[in-house]
RNA sequence: GGAGAGGUGGCAGAGUGGCCGAAUGCGCUGCCUUGCUAAGGCAGUGAGCCUUUACGGGUUCCGAGGGUUCGAAUCCCUCCCUCUCCGCCA
């Protein structure tokens, strides 16, 4: 969320950022609530002050004259009573407000309502020019067994699927190919809970507004399993005042992702484009309060995936995503698209998220600067590989007019040296 | 799941109704002293909110939320969490 004072200082600002990302929200009902909050927080820290001050008094009257004095500090006692009520009312609302205003984005984000209005600011790779008619990767999924949907759906419903053979070791291949290459780049690795409470999804800006899109536990216990790692692994310290020479914090992560995707029937319905559950590594960084130095992890997270892109030989774009396609939280984001030939387009694979102080003041995650200042630390994050996603682009990008499959040289030693999976095709 | 214990400042740990935002120790910071691979002395050392140009002042916070009381870290209720033992179990 956003810094009250903030808030009150630049309403115009705010207005105008959620304006730009397609959000409603009221600021001048905020500004409303913060004048007779600072009225109330006057009036009750005078009223308990003087209440304080008659009780001491009380203490040390003697003892006949106690009582009396008790009774008049009883009739004070009730007009504070009231503020107090007045105050917390005041504060509910306030706090339940301010969960809702978005992250002002940046001036470098483009105008835009939906996805369609992203800017594409390169393209690295060619998409491959078949001479052949290409497979879809469910066609190649199905034709080699490596993936069956039939199955999926009738242990956990639609948009559910199991992979078989080979394709569950280039699963894991991938996964662990992204993982150790940012454990190389210096990233700490983590292993942490897929199951959190709903605490951690407001804290990371999931919640309110996505409960639709997570699965949440019955009402005995009160978790929710994420849709990504970033949740846990951002919300790590949550509540804790780091000390600022510990900063930046680089991690990585690998998940299971758990995704409804509510009110997206018969959106991507084939294959594993859209999926209730998929394997995901995920890179998140934490540092101190400071504009440049989050740029220059923007940049510096993106080109890490970008990495993994090329190293695994696949052609893709970045974009810079519009207002209307930010989310609530977001100072600016980059999205890297990886060429799909099923899609004939380019399909959304990663997601580099800059919120600047956005997650950490919900989470109340902050450090000690060398000035010995307490100040809520900056937050991004990106995705390094999406297991099902990735699957798509591997098979179809890099399929053989035989329905075979070469795999990447950065892969191979993850499949025992193997250069190719499948057999032909008959 | 059963039985018990407990949640206090960066850590450890006192504190069972007013003198407690909280002893003491450790840690950390600064100054001083001695001079030898270290020790000693003194001082300081939580966060939020309101207010103030500033110095400062006020107030809240002792797991969370309610209650009793003129007054609560201390008493009562609800919830959460941690630990120990037993049971079950990957």
């Amino acid at each position: 969320m956003l810094d009250l004072k903030f808030i009150v200082q630049n309403p115009d600002a705010v207005k105008a950022g959620a304006l730009k990302k397609h959000i409603v929200c009221d600021v001048d009902r905020i500004l409303e609530l913060d004048v007779e909050r600072r009225e109330l927080v006057g009036s009750v820290d005078a009223a308990r002050s003087a209440a304080k001050a008659a009780g001491k008094t009380i203490a040390q009257a003697p003892p006949e004259e106690r009582a009396a004095l008790a009774a008049k500090q009883g009739e004070s006692k009730a007009a504070l009573k009231a503020m107090e009520a007045r105050q917390k009312e005041v504060q509910e609302e306030l706090d339940r407000l301010l969960l809702l205003v978005p992250n002002v984005p940046a001036a470098e984000v483009p105008e835009g309502g939906t996805d369609e209005e992203n800017v594409e600011l390169r393209k690295v790779g060619e998409p491959r020019q078949f001479d052949f008619a290409p497979r879809s990767h469910s066609e190649l999924g199905e034709a080699h067994h490596w993936i069956d949907v039939v199955r999926g759906a009738r242990l956990a419903g639609s948009r559910n699927y199991v992979l078989l053979g080979d394709m569950s070791l280039l699963e894991h291949a991938v996964m662990r190919f992204a993982f150790d290459s940012m454990v190389a780049r210096g990233f700490t690795p983590l292993s942490v809970p897929t199951l959190v409470r709903s605490e951690t999804m407001v804290g990371t800006g999931y919640f309110p507004g996505g409960e639709d899109q997570a699965y949440k536990c019955d009402e005995r216990d009160d978790l929710c399993l994420v849709g990504t790692a970033e949740v846990p692994v951002t919300a790590l310290y949550q509540d804790e005042i780091l000390d600022g020479a510990d900063l930046p914090m680089k991690f990585v992560a690998q998940s299971t992702c758990y995704r409804r995707e509510a009110g997206t029937y018969g959106k991507d319905t084939k294959g594993l484009y859209r999926v209730h559950q998929f394997q995901k590594v995920e890179q998140v960084v934490l540092d101190v309060a400071d504009e440049a130095r989050s740029l220059a992890h923007h940049e510096a997270i993106l080109g890490n995936s970008e990495a993994i892109l090329q190293a695994l030989e696949l052609p893709y774009r970045v974009v810079n995503v519009c207002g209307g396609d930010l989310g609530q939280p977001q100072i600016q984001k980059f999205d890297i698209e990886t060429w799909m030939p099923s899609r004939d387009s380019y399909g959304e694979t990663h997601s580099a998220s800059r919120f600047h102080d956005f997650q950490a003041r919900r989470l109340n995650l902050r450090y000690r600067d060398a000035e010995g200042k307490v100040r809520h630390v900056h937050t991004l994050n990106n995705t390094v590989a999406a297991s099902t996603r990735m699957l798509i682009a591997l098979l179809e990008n890099h399929q053989n007019s035989d329905g075979t499959v070469a795999i990447p040289e950065a892969l191979q030693s993850y499949l025992g040296g193997r250069k190719s999976i499948g057999r032909p095709i008959e």
